[in-house]
DNA sequence: CAGTCAGAGTTCCCTAAGGGAACCCCAAGG
DNA sequence: CCTTGGGGTTCCCTTAGGGAACTCTGACTG
């Protein structure tokens, strides 16, 4: 093999990479989720070579991000977000915000997001599901789970 | 120029690609952050090319994500989160998360983390920074933001 | 003080993956 | 029955990744 396989490495960071850490992969997902959704359309919107974009779809979809389905009697196909793939989107959204922090200069961020529950332009911040307060690199010690290697 | 060049798009997403978004990056960036800081530990840890893991440290450090620094009256260097890069461990986790989630199959997550404020072993979530409620996928609108293309 | 050693890269060759353009297939519609 | 448009394939070319060998430098070692 000549691109190393990340899948098989005992980390969730490399196995996720594994299924979305491919070059375009990312903002491929974030186009269906804002609703790009066709291949033409994720083709011309991401200037993406008809043939990595393939690829690319069929990757996502075998891996269950990503969702094949029919949208007309005639051989055309839309692609949708699985439960997964939904899931995927938190790490989109912590994505944009450290570029809107620290590469965005001047002009401020490309996009902005609403969040439905206060109504305000906000951003995603990472936080303890346990507890509920912040959680970054110095908060936490990594420890050995129960999948680790032998 | 043949691979194509995400930093110049005016998505906050797709810019950040462009700086931790190559093959390799991620780890690299976790493994620093877990304490292996040396060339040498790190090609040994990851089993990366050793002309790869060049370059993505080179990309790094010109992006201000890393800060090469000696660690010895010989020459010989150690990588350190710079403040971006310890900014970006918050993805590191969240894809962790994803990972533990979606991908470990029977035997659980390789890695756990014990989180300092709470003294439990958790996972990061993403909440609003504003209001503090969960933010996904459906619960945002992406606007035009002040930066977006003219 | 020549010889060795370890860390930190360079260099070289080979293969595979990305870019780009052209081509193909199929079902409707005119 | 010819065109059109979505959704891909195919082909060729260039570049990037893998892997192994090589280099450079300042200690240490006998």
């Amino acid at each position: 093999m000549q691109r190393t396989n990340f899948g098989g490495m005992a980390c969730s960071i490399a196995r996720t990479l594994d299924v979305i850490g491919e070059p375009w992969s990312p903002l491929i997902l974030r186009d269906v989720w804002v609703g790009f959704t066709r291949f033409e359309q994720l083709q011309a919107d991401l200037g993406i070579s008809r043939k990595v974009l393939t690829e690319r779809l069929n990757h996502l979809v075998e891996h269950d991000v990503l969702e094949r389905r029919p949208y007309d009697q005639r051989p055309r196909y839309e692609y949708v977000l699985t439960e997964r793939g939904t899931d995927l989107v938190d790490l989109l959204m912590v994505m944009a915000g450290w570029g809107d922090k620290w590469l965005a200069g001047e002009d401020g961020p490309p996009v902005v997001y609403r969040h439905h529950a206060c109504g305000e332009i906000s951003a995603a911040g990472v936080r303890c599901t346990h507890c509920g307060e912040p959680m970054h690199a110095r908060d936490v010690d990594p420890l050995p789970g129960p999948g680790a290697a032998a």
